[in-house]
DNA sequence: TAGATTGTTAATCGATTAACAATC
DNA sequence: TAGATTGTTAATCGATTAACAATC
């Protein structure tokens, strides 16, 4: 009769507000931790007391992944747990190739918690010979002459870009020439992209800002 | 007469919204190398196009900032650069001290660009005695032990976190005893503080999430 | 002068917060 | 049962977008 009865579901699957999206990775870190600390049940007032935040927000944002909760207790910790991972996607595992081995570059190939968010970091590629050929925590840096064929043949959909500046533009384009759909770029330049290619760019001066902001705000006070 | 004639100044100083905060640095990036590239002027429909943006934002956004532009003509590059130099305080070098000396740290404490933001890293610190005593770039890696000697005596107002989670909280704490009021923090775990602190999560987590669900959204397009 | 572009006020949109009913 | 906590609908707030007047 009413074929829009799967709005709701498809809405729940495609559009989960930004602000949202950013907090979710934020409860699953916290939820973890109180698991960990043996508790079964927490209210989101307990959680919006441990995480600086109101229970309203808290009872909204887990309301898009689909957990719920009884009332006079609260929510089930491993429940909202699974459901943030369902929601988020981190039980299929991502396959990622990075290129840039310098200290960050290093930094996130070595970064064990990726596992967690279901992001899987192949293998680092450099156009150092004196980095080709080695090995870090168990991850090869291979010459960069080699990332396209290997991201074809494995089909990588995820590029992540920790280059200086000055290249970032010509590993985003080569990276797109082979195939690549996301690019998760560390190199402090705004890359664009064309359509149906979809970008994140990390930005620590933003973030550098915000903080002396709110410093210089502090200080007024 | 009216006493609130300053009003509008004080807001203009103290309200950013945050969303524009967050892409000012951006376009400082962006007009500095349109700048380089000899464009004297440049119009809010050209910036726009250039980053991805709506002309309109870039109007509101450069507004916040007192920059003023010539209708037909547009803004004069050079000084809309100073604008958000001024508005953000990019001028006055802000001191900070590193803890953490891990690939992380090394990469921000190498960074040549926070220059350009303000920001001087002093020096880092780690309580591997291997990496105690070392430098990197010009800076000296010191004794965890010195941290609290020097912030005070330096009277440094920011600290940044590259320890692994574990050891994050104890090195929040190290810091706020040692006088520190602004903390940026690039473990993974959210640390709160206590009123008068000013802290920024860094959480790469979140924008991998943002990425990865712009990535499913575009194949079910 | 004519037209392009800024600056500003109003309308829309989305996220947060508040209020309250439902329920264990 | 009584009371605490969830779930949901409505109200508020802030940011973005649209419309248009001002101006070089």
């Amino acid at each position: 009769m009413d074929n829009f009865s799967s709005k709701d579901n498809v809405a729940n699957i495609i559009k989960i507000p930004k602000p949202t999206l950013r907090r979710l990775p934020l409860y699953y870190q916290y939820l973890k931790r109180e698991m960990a600390l043996g508790r079964e049940f927490i209210s989101c007032t307990s959680i919006a007391e441990g995480m600086g935040l109101t229970p309203i927000q808290v009872r909204k944002d887990l309301q898009v992944t689909g957990a719920v909760g009884k009332p006079k207790i609260g929510y089930h910790t491993g429940a909202v747990i699974s459901s943030i991972e369902e929601c988020l996607g981190y039980k299929n595992t991502k396959d990622a190739l990075l290129v840039g081995a310098g200290n960050l570059g290093l930094a996130l190939l070595g970064y064990e918690g990726f596992a967690d968010y279901g992001l899987n970091i192949v293998a680092a590629f450099d156009n150092d010979p004196a980095k080709i050929g080695m090995e870090y925590r168990g991850k090869k840096i291979l010459d960069i002459a080699k990332f396209s064929d290997l991201a074809r043949r494995m089909n990588i959909q995820i590029g992540i870009i920790t280059v200086p500046a000055s290249q970032a533009v010509n590993i985003c384009n080569l990276m797109i020439e082979s195939g690549i759909k996301a690019i998760w770029n560390f190199a402090p330049v705004l890359l664009s992209v064309p359509e149906g290619i979809v970008i994140q760019n990390e930005n620590v001066a933003a973030s550098l800002s915000v903080l002396s902001q709110e410093l210089l705000k502090a200080k007024q006070e």
